[in-house]
DNA sequence: TCCTGCCGAGTTGTGTACATCTTACGATAA
DNA sequence: TTATCGTAAGATGTACACAACTCGGCAGGA
């Protein structure tokens, strides 16, 4: 397995680096600098580009390059409703009961956003962000949801990180939303209402869509 | 657009005989044979299969082969279940109202059916179930939910097939329900009425799921 | 007779040269 | 001056040789 292993990881690594603008929407990627870059040659590199085209983070064109897709918020409209409705069915679909160690480590995520309001910037609560979704994705043991859930996850999350960097946003406000969902999943986690959860996770992933809708149509109309 | 357009082409002819059973469960594929059937190198289809490999219906092992992978059902009811709720939303997420050629097309189905009832095969019916599944899923215009949906379609549907073959199901009753469901779908279709076409299909979907494990339990009590 | 270790055939994974394609730039003619 | 065509640079796509790996079979010794 060592060598899906080695393919896993420069997929991550470059998703990560996609999600967090380390690599902003239009810039061009180098095959041949990648590739040296993990040590490798064009193949696996082409093998890994190709799986992150399949999820919409990239776009090859023959002759012309490897270029990062745009964050384009009517283009993702249809996946962020998509990722809505999913959301709820994890708490339908193979449930999963915390364990004390599950519930220490959303205490100590709960923390990181507590210092977050105060000292965060629009990258480190996206970070913050990503780990929560991961943590959270473990309450369902649903396989094939999970795996399109982190699919639409990492398609749409741009969105709001894009947004941010620009001040489109009320960063203090998201803080504080964030940090209250948190509490009220831990709320609902200690009762062992996994229902409860989706549907508080459902409804702050609509809403979080319904803001970023709103800077939309401020701007065209503006 | 030559280029993707003779992968997605190699792609849905590999997927079409291995959910046929073409290629069955535990069937070694051979990269250069492929290869030379297709035309190209073993590049182009290395990448076919990669894709095939991340969509479970194959699986690559450096050093033995790329296998067809198997048809079980206990690994596939999560994906068999998140199925069934993906195909409830199709009603409620950007659907799409058909027009008299639509509707035409679905007749044209029915009658494909009926005809079926009395002169088909395990596999004819798949082919028919796939162009219905196919036509059916132009209800909804949320790209991201048709893929995910066609991607749970083609990694469960060998399960009914692997079983009508061995003659495990009631086939009759089989063509007779799917029958059934189409003017159920038919009638739900004249009025309008979009998400009951959708919880239809859903019903149905579950229903078969039902009769599949039964024929699971029955066999592990004998 | 059985166990063990080696070897070779066959497969997937990798590296690299070359083909194909797009685009920008510049020479040239109107 | 401007438009147009050619050309070269640089990118992705392809073909193929080779490396890495698995596994069955066979030979040899206990």
């Amino acid at each position: 397995m060592t060598v899906k292993d080695r393919h896993a990881a420069m997929h991550e690594t470059l998703r990560q680096r996609i999600c967090l603008l380390d690599y902003p929407p239009g810039m061009q990627l180098s095959e041949i600098a990648l590739a040296k870059e993990f040590g490798t040659s064009r193949t696996p590199m082409r093998r890994v580009l190709a799986r992150l085209e399949e999820e919409g983070l990239v776009q090859s064109v023959h002759g012309v390059g490897t270029i990062v897709t745009d964050a384009d918020i009517t283009e993702l409209e249809q996946a962020y409703r998509l990722r809505v409705e999913l959301t709820a069915l994890t708490g339908t679909l193979d449930p999963v009961m915390p364990d004390h160690v599950f519930l220490g480590r959303l205490q100590d995520l709960i923390e990181r956003a507590s210092a977050m309001a105060v000292s965060g910037t629009p990258r480190t609560f996206t970070e913050l962000d990503m780990d929560v979704f991961q943590t959270l994705l473990e309450l369902t043991a649903n396989e094939p949801l999970r795996q399109v859930l982190e699919r639409l996850y990492y398609q749409t999350k741009r969105l709001w990180l894009v947004r941010a960097i620009k001040a489109e946003l009320d960063l203090l406000e998201e803080y504080d939303i964030f940090l209250h969902e948190l509490e009220a999943i831990r709320i609902a986690l200690r009762s062992g209402d996994l229902n409860s959860v989706a549907q508080i996770q459902r409804a702050h992933i609509s809403m979080s869509f319904n803001r970023l809708l709103k800077q939309r149509n401020e701007a065209q109309s503006a």
